[in-house]
DNA sequence: GGCATATTTGACAGCGCTAGCACCGAGATG
DNA sequence: CATCTCGGTGCTAGCGCTGTCAAATATGCC
C-alpha cells in the first residue's frame, strides 16, 4: 500500500493542499467544520506527512538531537525515554548524537555533527551541558538548545535541573537523625558542575544539624566505580574512632565502589557503615545491600527539556528559562542507625 | 554561514549538479580527474548534502531505525554505540524507536512507528528480535531488517549473534575444572530465545566433564534482578550437602541477585559459592565481588548488523545471512575453587 | 444595501536533491 | 569514411511539502 500524500487528502476532503497543510500545522484560521473534514480524510487514508518533504519545503528538519557523552550511555537512555515521547507527539524525531566528552576537538565535532544531521535543536546531557565550549559552538550556529542538569545556571541559557543541593542537605540531615556524627562525603567529578551543588548540600546539612565539617571526611572522586573504591579506602583506612559511620557518595556508581571496599574490609553495611548514593540508577537496587539514594527524575527532566525546546522552536519562549524538578530521597537497606560507639548513651545490641 | 548546496559545488567544480550527485553516490562512471575536482570543491565549501532533499528526491529517508524494548535501555545503548558509527560513515542517520515488548498491539505499534518515521531499514534488539509478530509486521511493509542475537535462526532472516551455547559450555567446564561438581544454572526468560542456547551450553558442558544434569540445580528466572534473588533462595535454601558450590546465571542482573542472597545468608563468594553471569554489563564489575561473566561483544555485533543492513539496502546481500561473533570468558573475583567439602581429598584451610 | 475590513482559502513557486533520458565525443566496426 | 556503440556528462522533471500573496468569502458599519 503506497503512502498517501497531502494531495490525496486534499482531494478526499475537497479542499486545497494548502488547507490540509494548515490543519497539519495547527494554523488557527481554518473553519472548524473544514478542519474536521480534513482530519477525517487524514484518518481514513492513514496519512502521515512526509518528514523529508516538510523539512525541505519548510527549511527545517523536524529532527531534534540528543547530544550525549558516549561514556554515559545509561544516562542518555533515561533521558531519551523522557524526551522521545514529547518529541513524537510534536511530530519531531530524535537522533542520537554521541560525543566524546574528553576530545579536544569536541566543539568542532559537535558543530559538524549537528550541521550534518541538520537538527532543528538539541538537548545537552551532562557532562556536556556544563561545557562552555559546546554551548558556544551551538550559539555560533544559532541552534536552539536546552541543557539538562547543568551546574552553572547563570549564563543566558535554557535548562532543566533538579534540586541537588536541597536534597543532599535533606539526606545529610536524615543520616544525622539516624545518629551519624561522622558522615563522610565523596565529591564527584569537578567537571560535572552539578555535583558541586551536591557537596554544598552536604555542607548545608551538616550545618543545620550542628555537625561541623571535617575535611578529613571529604574525598575527591571522579564519578566512576573505581574512584569510589579509592576514596572509600582512604576514608576507611583509619583507626576505628576516626572512621566515618556513614559515607555519602555523589553518585551511585561511586557508592557501589564504597560497598565493595566495606565488604572487603570485613565490615557490615549498614551495621558498621551506612552508604548512600545519588541518582537511583538501576545499579542502586542491584547491589547488596540495595543503596539508599536520591532519585533524580531524569525522564521527567527530559520531558520538560523537550517541552522547552519545542516551545523555543515555536518562538514563544524567552532565552533564559530554568525549570527545577525535585529529587526524592529513597531509603533502602544500605542505611541504618549509627553503630553504638558513635552514640554511647543508648547502648543496645541486636 | 549559510549551508552550501549541490549547485554551489557544481559551479565551483565547473560541472553539472548531476555529476556532483554521481560523485556523492559513488557512481562508478565518473572520470577520476573530474571526481577529484568535485571532491575538492566539496571539501572547500564544507558541503554536506541535505538529507531531506536526498530523501525526497530519491524516495528514501537515509534513516535507520533501532527498535528496542524500553525496559532494555542499557542493551539498546550498547547496540547504538556500535551501530551509529557505521551508519554515519554511510551517511545514514539513526533514529531510536522505543517499543513496549509486552504490549498486545506491538505489531501495530511497530508498523505505525516505522511508517511514520519513514526509516529505510531497522535493526531489532532482543527481546524484539525473537518475535515472529514483529518480523511479520516488518515483512508486510517490505522493510529490510537485521536481528541482533535472536534465538531462532531458522527463519529466512538476516541476523547477527554470538556463540551463546559454546561459551556457556566452556564456562561450565571451567567451573568443573575449579573442582565444582554441583553447578547450578539459572535459566533466563523463555521469551528471549537466545537464553535457551545458554542453557543448552550448560548441559553440554556438564556432559563434557562427566557431570550429570541435576534438575534440582536448575531454576527458571526471568532476566531480572528480583528473579535472580528468587532463584538463588530456592537453590541455596537446602542442606549444605545439597547446596550448589557454583551458580551460573544466564545474565549479569540475575547473577547480581544471587550475590545479594549469598551475602544475606552469611555465605562468602567465592569461598562458599562461586557466581557467574553473562553479558559483562557494567553491573558485572560494579558489584562486590566483581562477577566472572561472559562478555558479549554487543557493539561489535551491532556494527556487523549495520553492515548487513546497509548492504541489504544496497541490494547486494542475500535474504538469509547469519554472522556469529564469539563471546569471551571473563574471570573476576566471584569465582574460585570449590570449597573443600565438595572435594574432600585436598583439605587445606586459609 | 453598499462599502470597508477582517477572515478564510487557494494558486503557485520553490526547497535541494535524484532519476530518467538525451546528448556528446571517441574508439570500434563495416 | 559513414555508422554504431558506449562511457561519460548534462538537462529537466519531479519528490511532497511550506511560504507568499492574491482571491474569495464573511463580517461590521453607516
Amino acid at each position: 500500500m503506497a503512502n498517501s500524500t497531502i494531495t490525496d487528502v486534499a482531494a478526499h476532503a475537497g479542499v486545497s493542499i494548502k488547507t490540509v497543510s494548515r490543519v497539519l500545522n495547527n494554523v488557527a484560521s481554518v473553519k472548524p467544520q473544514i478542519r474536521e473534514r480534513v482530519l477525517r480524510a487524514i484518518q481514513r487514508l492513514d496519512y502521515h506527512p512526509n518528514p523529508s518533504a516538510r523539512a525541505l519545503g519548510g527549511n527545517r528538519s523536524y529532527l531534534l538531537g540528543l547530544l550525549y557523552d558516549v561514556t554515559c550511555g545509561y544516562y542518555a537512555t533515561s533521558v531519551l525515554s523522557g524526551f522521545i515521547e514529547r518529541s513524537r507527539a510534536a511530530k519531531y524525531q530524535v537522533v542520537m548524537e554521541p560525543c566524546d566528552y574528553s576530545a579536544p576537538s569536541l566543539p568542532e565535532d559537535v558543530k559538524r555533527s549537528v550541521r550534518q544531521s541538520r537538527v532543528d535543536g538539541v538537548i545537552l546531557t551532562p557532562p556536556l551541558s556544563d561545557l562552555k565550549s559546546v554551548c558556544g559552538a551551538l550559539e555560533e550556529l544559532a541552534l536552539p538548545f536546552v541543557r539538562i542538569a547543568p551546574g552553572r545556571h547563570g549564563d543566558h541559557h535554557r535548562s532543566v535541573c533538579t534540586n541537588d543541593r536541597e536534597s543532599c542537605a535533606a539526606m545529610t540531615e536524615q543520616l544525622a537523625t539516624l545518629g551519624h556524627q561522622r558522615i563522610a562525603f565523596i565529591v564527584g567529578n569537578p567537571d560535572h558542575a552539578a555535583v558541586m551543588d551536591r557537596y554544598r548540600g552536604y555542607v548545608d546539612g551538616l550545618q543545620t544539624c550542628g555537625l561541623k565539617l571535617d575535611k578529613t571526611l571529604v574525598a575527591q572522586g571522579y564519578n566512576s566505580y573505581s574512584s569510589g573504591v579509592q576514596c572509600a579506602r582512604k576514608l576507611l583506612n583509619v583507626s576505628q574512632a576516626k572512621r566515618p559511620t556513614a559515607i555519602f557518595a555523589s553518585n551511585d556508581e561511586m557508592a557501589a565502589g564504597v560497598l565493595g571496599v566495606v565488604h572487603s574490609l570485613g565490615l557490615a553495611v549498614p551495621e558498621d557503615v551506612s552508604v548512600v548514593g545519588f541518582d537511583d540508577a538501576p545499579l542502586a537496587s542491584q547491589v547488596w545491600p540495595a543503596l539508599s539514594t536520591i532519585r533524580q527524575p531524569i525522564a521527567e527532566m527530559a520531558a520538560q527539556a523537550a517541552d522547552l525546546l519545542l516551545r523555543a522552536l515555536a518562538g514563544d519562549l524567552p532565552d533564559q528559562v530554568r525549570r527545577v524538578i525535585p529529587s526524592v530521597l529513597t531509603f533502602r537497606l544500605s542505611t541504618g542507625p549509627a553503630p553504638n560507639r558513635a552514640r554511647p548513651k543508648a547502648a543496645k545490641s541486636g
